[in-house]
DNA sequence: ATCCTGTTCAAACGTTCGTTTGAATCATAC
DNA sequence: GTATGATTCAAACGAACGTTTGAACAGGAT
């Protein structure tokens, strides 16, 4: 069963990172063990060294090759959106679909392993190891800046800080609408977590509803300006 | 540093709890071991064997210790407003602010640890340890179950299912919320994390903005289907 | 056939893990 | 004081960890 688990990859590389990414996500990383992985992937346990030269590289190398084609794709759905305006501010829904949308689509690939990254990646945010963390800011740099960039001109009654806390929970939000049902079935026991389709709307309308949400009495200071930005 | 760390304690297991608490929330479970939290705590390394059994014992007794104590001042919260209501269904807002304020304001405690497990509980729901999951499990079962039959008749017009996942998504939320600026200077490297005072009304609204935010078109059976979801 | 380069393999490396042991120490009651 | 039970301690246990080693094997190019 375990060697059998393993996709049947052409390459030892491809092999080893497949079961690693699936294991990582199972058991996080410090629970995984080399032996695990090359056993699940059916290669000698000399391999991971071998190919990546330590098991932290392959925790960095399992990281990069998805979040690379995620940020991707984060960022060509905000051109294309930005293409379409043609210079106008974009709406918000728009960037949040862009983002978030682009997210829930890799979360819902089981096929090619994109759930079992996304699960991994929400957890990782919140998760202590270093090297990861900070492997993940800088990967990330760019395409935060970018989405937050958007958001301030569409937003721009609302303080900055303010649309900076918001985007950082409403990715609290899909990472445990990624996280799924897992976590839910500790709540109500009989869950049904078919059509994972309907996710997308649901984490949608929540996400827009927070982020557009009137502003905390405190912060509107001197004015009553406070309209719903839409 | 390391001995003189440790709380002054009065009995050698308290010692072990409050080292342990820390250590998991920065390290993980996994990734803290036994030495650590003995070393500490400042006490023998048998220690923790002879006072709890086993670490897997001790993981179980560092949550319970702090669950039973949030979920009961939970559900204090939550009688209160009703003991108010005198009856009648509670506003969702009070809901909301019962369960997660009291949420916040442990974690808002950094003397007692109270901010360190909070951390440490947040990153749990979604993390894999088997038996800690199922812990968890048992410990909420109650609390959600109020909590929830609450918001069903605050909102009898949403779909059970639908508040279900809101509620979800507001627990990913307040846990990225908890986790708090570690996360978010990964995006924003000057970040003012000073004053968590204002933490409290800013997730607020952002909870109820998304609690209350309009159903996704696909869930009301009226017609009109559109594309993608503004 | 030979050399070279890349890869796989079984075996072992030293370290750290959680746990156990048996003696030493303490506190309390007789 | 001495006996008794609870606690602490230094030391060791076997197991599992990530990593390294050196030989074996593969397939071209010369």
């Amino acid at each position: 069963m375990s060697e059998a688990t393993a996709k049947q990859a052409p390459n030892t590389r491809a092999r080893i990172l497949n079961a690693a990414e699936s294991l990582f996500m199972t058991h996080g990383f410090e629970a995984t063990s080399m032996r695990m992985i090359t056993g699940q992937a059916g290669v000698n346990l000399a391999a991971v060294n071998y190919h990546f030269g330590s098991k932290d590289a392959l925790i960095q190398e399992v990281f990069r090759r998805r979040l690379m084609e995620l940020n991707r794709d984060r960022l060509a759905a905000l051109e294309a959106e930005e293409a379409l305006a043609n210079g106008a501010p974009l709406k918000p829904s728009k960037i949040v679909a862009a983002f978030f949308g682009v997210s829930l689509k890799m979360a819902a690939d089981t096929e090619h392993g994109g759930a079992t990254f996304m699960r991994l990646l929400g957890r990782t945010y919140t998760e202590p190891n270093e090297f990861v963390r900070q492997f993940l800011a800088e990967e990330y740099a760019e395409v935060v800046q970018r989405f937050m960039n958007a958001l301030y001109r569409a937003l721009p009654e609302v303080p900055r800080e303010e649309i900076l806390w918001r985007f950082h929970f409403m990715m609290g939000a899909m990472s445990y609408a990624i996280a799924g049902t897992d976590a839910l079935k500790l709540f109500a026991g009989d869950f049904d977590d078919k059509d994972p389709t309907r996710l997308m709307p649901r984490l949608m309308s929540f996400l827009l509803g927070g982020l557009r949400a009137p502003l905390p009495e405190e912060l509107i200071e001197s004015r009553t300006i406070r309209r719903d930005a839409a």
